[in-house]
DNA sequence: TGATGCGTTGCGCAATGTGCAACGGTCATT
DNA sequence: AATGACCGTTGCACATTGCGCAACGCATCA
């Protein structure tokens, strides 16, 4: 809508693959090299972008430090969390806290396994959307309409040979999901990793975020894994009532109106 | 520099500290509310920007992901890590990696303690300036000139009762530091926590980054924990080793030549 | 010493972003 | 149920703001 900011932006992510000199920022954004630099000039002031030695610019350090209140200031996290440190000292995997926002579902918090061997994951990182079982959770509760219109938009890269191979299956296994209330991976993004998930719903009942354990072949089974699927589904629970027991206020949860 | 595009920016810290309706950025910005509600679909369009259910504004997901591969994308780190997670190994404490850049310093890794009293950090948070033992070591290393410059315009709160309380004893510390190679914070962010940090160098000898390892008073005395320098220096030794070794591309470090 | 390639600057033009005023929806109040 | 206040949204006319051009300074390389 406004061009000059919608041109800034777009550096944003371009600069995200790799540093580069003004003349590529230019030619990319398709803008004359005195453009660009005005722009780049004032990420530069707001700390979005940093140049480095070389003269290249790069993304910046505020980036980071503005991704971190960001996550700092949700609050299904702050709430969900000590739940999660709970699940993971009882079983000892990787526990996962993922939301869904605009077409994307992403990691917000993350306690890392006891044992050896750990799971590639990172908190920020865009999860694998037609596999992972947060995200089957977090989709299958959106809306009929928006939940077709995303699942013909999407991707669907073969991760392994279990992975969910187009639109129909996925909307099939949606339909499973929410029925259920639960879902799984069974080695659909990597082929020895599983996971079990459970939804964590609000006051008005709608899914808000979804958790997940996830575990490799060589420390447990599926089925061992899946025994676990009880202790999931109170923690979700657990989690869903101190959710949605307040306000979305930020006052401490102990407290009970007066006002 | 350019008046539409700083507005925007602008807004992205306003949300930081929290959710805000159109009116109250408008307010905060100094501008009509139209004007931003046009930024604020420009951020959104880019995914910088999300609107709750309760139509306020909040940081959106795509910034997670931009700093997710800035982070990535810094090769120092890439270097260090394997470094770090042995170190951590070895010693059992917290370990940190930090760069300077713009005035500040931050941590852009990080490898928990092993020893259930953590101190509290976060990848991405800028670091206490005036008394962390990796920012003695970066910003000793900066241009006389600089380094005074930024002495002057820091603030230097009293954390605790051995906070490094003005310019003048700041500037003498950092020639203290230099002098010897090495760092400490015993007790100046926070009473009962203490540092050893190490310098990691790049090919033309300038410090890069600095890494340290902290731990509490209940864990170990301050004088256990310097027990640890020579092991931190010989650590970060090898990661300069590492790092200046081989040009700034991103090949594989075993791999020489051919081409 | 010339030549090429880069980032940078000043400038005149008009495209772009601006604030205003009016609309339409939602919610609380009576 | 009706009224009013509030907030987000829209279209528009004005001029501020951002635009591309061309020229400059400064490196590196021939």
């Amino acid at each position: 809508m406004s061009q000059t900011v919608d041109r800034a932006l777009s550096i944003l992510p371009l600069l995200a693959e790799g540093p580069a000199d003004l003349g590529q920022v230019a030619d990319r954004l398709g803008v004359h090299k005195s453009t660009a630099l005005r722009l780049l000039r004032t990420l530069h002031e707001h700390g979005l972008v940093y140049r480095q030695s070389d003269q290249r610019y790069r993304l910046g350090a505020r980036l980071f430090a503005l991704a971190q209140e960001a996550v700092e200031n949700l609050d299904v996290r702050e709430i969900a969390h000590p739940h999660l440190v709970r699940l993971n000292e009882q079983c000892g995997h990787t526990v996962h806290l993922a939301v869904y926002e605009e077409n994307e579902v992403l990691y917000i918090d993350k306690v890392e396994s006891r044992y050896p061997v750990r799971m590639y994951s990172r908190i920020g990182k865009p999860v694998a959307i037609t596999v992972a079982a947060v995200a089957k959770l977090l989709l299958a509760d959106l809306p009929e309409a928006e939940r077709r219109a995303l699942a013909d938009k999407l991707d669907y890269p073969m991760y392994t040979a279990r992975s969910i191979p187009n639109a129909p299956a996925f909307l099939k296994e949606l339909a499973t999901v929410r029925e259920q209330g639960w879902a799984t991976d069974l080695g659909g993004h990597e082929e020895s990793i599983n996971c079990v998930a459970a939804p964590i719903r609000g006051a008005d009942g709608r899914v808000a975020a979804a958790m997940s354990v996830s575990a490799p072949n060589v420390v447990v089974t599926a089925d061992e894994l899946l025994t676990l699927l009880p202790l999931v589904r109170r923690t979700a629970d657990a989690i869903s009532r101190d959710y949605s027991g307040r306000t979305p206020a930020k006052e401490a949860p102990q407290e009970m109106s007066t006002e």
